[in-house]
RNA sequence: GCGGGUGUAGCUCAGUGGUAGAGCGCUACCUUGCCAAGGUAGAUGUCGAGGGUUCGAGUCCCUUCACCCGCUCCA
């Protein structure tokens, strides 16, 4: 129902891109690899153009040369990190521990829960052992992984955690070890069914792809595939402000490909367990926070917009104070209503203030010092110059799904308009259309397939680095134009027997297949100005 | 992980145990003077994979993989 009232259906979307060669099932003649889809030649393109943009708009042209909340010109730099880094890097960012959540299936009911989302559950269930001393307080029982001296560490910070944040009434997970839970579990019921012992052992989710680094391949050699390319930044802060001049404020981007072992891969490309990410960390003192914040997240959701996502398709939705991640004082995503969420959104891009979480987390990990002495702060002294001050930079996160947004392109740009001889069209943003024009002769005769070449050529040389230009001689104009529509391209141009006469040629364009005639030695300016070169 | 559904030509799908099909697309030739996707001819299949039952399996059974939907989850 829900794909009916949106008036586009993703199995449509998923069989055009399939037919185009948009998208295919990575390993297809294999029988596919749940989670993984590669690109054909129009979605390579396709996606291509989405990370030029970014990367023109993002740090070649920062925000399209305009001023940031300090009244100066937006500064980004690039860098590109490895996919696979020391593996301290995770500890230090959190997620060798965040990204294994355990869960729990309850046999009887089916259903399924994070462990620490559980429901505390009474004191009895614990060890004598671990129960003594701790009688004449209220004590939880939780979940946890680990070797028993692991998991008592894992509880206390957790207990000293809540306790700070005054909510151990409410939220204390349940801990259970793990090697003692059989004997233990028919003390548990399942908070949905109310069946006593049929919740399983607590599962660990490794969300991060392991692998060996070395030939041996030993237990000693481990090593994660990132899951955020944003880690790579911020182990390199350092060496960027040393070797480069650039100064706070100022961002660094990173586009390249991470892993994540998602639970449950669904929704064709959305939760692809490789995909890629375009990420910006900004750099900024403590105070100009707030304002590079709301900056950042107005210039995205702009961005956004401006590549075609126009509609009221796109949202940015602010999260709730519980929502945030606790060294996070702001953070907004930027969603698409995909037919496959409708009437609900998913992210595109996450705005996040981190704070000074990442570089402080780095620093204390790494013993490495990671703070900034700004020279342009600090009092004045006699001589004119200032003091400087010495600070850890507080940073701003715009963290950008390619492939989701690559998925967001192609939806938002499929339309089906019963009343065209070829239905379904791509109205891809010109910047965006994989083929940026075709060139057709009307017929394939009487001296215009020469010039529908020569045009093609020049058109070619000019504006090949942006995208394809098509050529086609073959059969009717009809289907020559419904192929286009089909592909997304945005102008076709016709060479006609005037063509020969009074060198004009007629240009189509795809969304209202109007038509207008202009002179053939026009035709590279029509086009540079429409695709925004 | 659980439940439901699907898997046959590039795409959409028909095919209820007995010779592998249609429409569209694709290719060639002809036609065509701006969208009636023209006409004619042609090519295209490990029937998702593996095993089993059977004289015989796309069809029945088992296993498995992938995709879609609903739960669950989404750091």
């Amino acid at each position: 129902m829900r794909r009916i009232s949106m008036g586009k259906s993703m199995d449509a979307i998923m069989a055009l891109c399939k037919r185009r060669g948009f998208v295919y099932q990575a390993s297809e003649i294999y029988g596919g690899i749940n989670g993984f889809w590669d690109y054909g030649p129009l979605g390579t393109l396709l996606k291509r153009n989405l990370r030029e943009a970014w990367w023109q708009d993002m740090i070649m042209n920062p925000c399209w040369g305009r001023q940031g909340p300090d009244g100066e010109p937006v500064r980004c730099v690039p860098v590109e990190t490895r996919i696979i880094q020391h593996p301290r890097v995770w500890e230090a960012s959190g997620h060798v521990g965040g990204f294994n959540d355990p869960m729990v299936d309850c046999k009887a009911c089916k259903s399924r829960f994070r462990a620490d989302h559980l429901i505390a559950l009474p004191l009895h269930a614990l060890t004598s052992v671990e129960t003594a001393g701790e009688q004449s307080r209220e004590v939880f029982v939780f979940y946890g992984l680990g070797t028993p001296a692991e998991v008592r560490q894992q509880r206390a910070k957790e207990i000293a955690r809540l306790e700070a944040q005054r909510t151990l009434q409410s939220l204390v997970p349940p801990l259970v070890y793990l090697h003692n839970y059989e004997t233990l579990k028919a003390d548990f019921e399942c908070p949905a069914c109310r069946q006593r012992g049929s919740l399983t052992a607590p599962r660990q989710f490794n969300l991060m792809f392991k692998t060996y680094v070395g030939a041996t391949a030993s237990e000693d050699d481990i090593a994660y595939l990132r899951p955020e390319t944003a880690q790579g930044i911020f182990v390199q802060f350092k060496n960027v402000v040393d070797t480069t001049r650039i100064k706070v404020p100022f961002g660094i981007g990173n586009v390249g490909t991470s892993f994540r072992n998602e639970v449950t891969p669904r929704n064709f490309t959305f939760r692809s367990r490789e995909f890629e990410q375009a990420e910006l960390e900004f750099f900024c003192h403590p105070d100009d926070s707030q304002g590079w914040y709301r900056f950042w997240r107005d210039f995205r959701m702009e961005w956004w917009r401006s590549i075609g996502l126009a509609g009221d398709n796109l949202q940015l939705r602010e999260h709730d104070q519980d929502e945030l991640s606790h060294y996070s004082t702001g953070t907004c995503d930027v969603e698409y209503r995909f037919p496959f969420t409708a009437p609900d959104f998913g992210e595109l891009e996450g705005v996040a203030h981190r704070g000074c979480f990442d570089l402080t987390q780095h620093q204390e990990h790494s013993r490495v010092k990671l703070d900034y002495f700004d020279q342009e702060r600090g009092e004045l002294l006699p001589n004119g110059s200032r003091k400087g001050e010495r600070y850890i930079p507080h940073v701003i996160e715009p963290a950008a799904g390619l492939d989701r947004g690559a998925l967001a392109l192609i939806c938002e740009a499929y339309t089906v308009d019963e009343s065209r001889p070829s239905p379904e069209i791509m109205k891809f943003h010109p910047r965006m259309a994989p083929i940026k024009a075709a060139v057709f002769p009307l017929v394939n005769k009487d001296g215009m397939p020469e010039v529908a070449q020569k045009l093609t050529d020049e058109l070619r040389a000019r504006f090949g680095r942006h995208g394809l230009i098509e050529s086609d001689p073959k059969q009717s104009i009809g289907k020559r134009y419904a192929r286009m529509d089909e592909a997304g391209c945005p102008y076709c141009f016709t060479i006609d027997g005037d063509t020969l006469t009074d060198q004009t040629v007629t240009v189509r364009d795809r969304d209202s297949g109007a038509q207008e005639r202009i002179a053939i030695d026009k035709v590279s300016g029509y086009l540079s100005e429409r695709l925004g070169l």
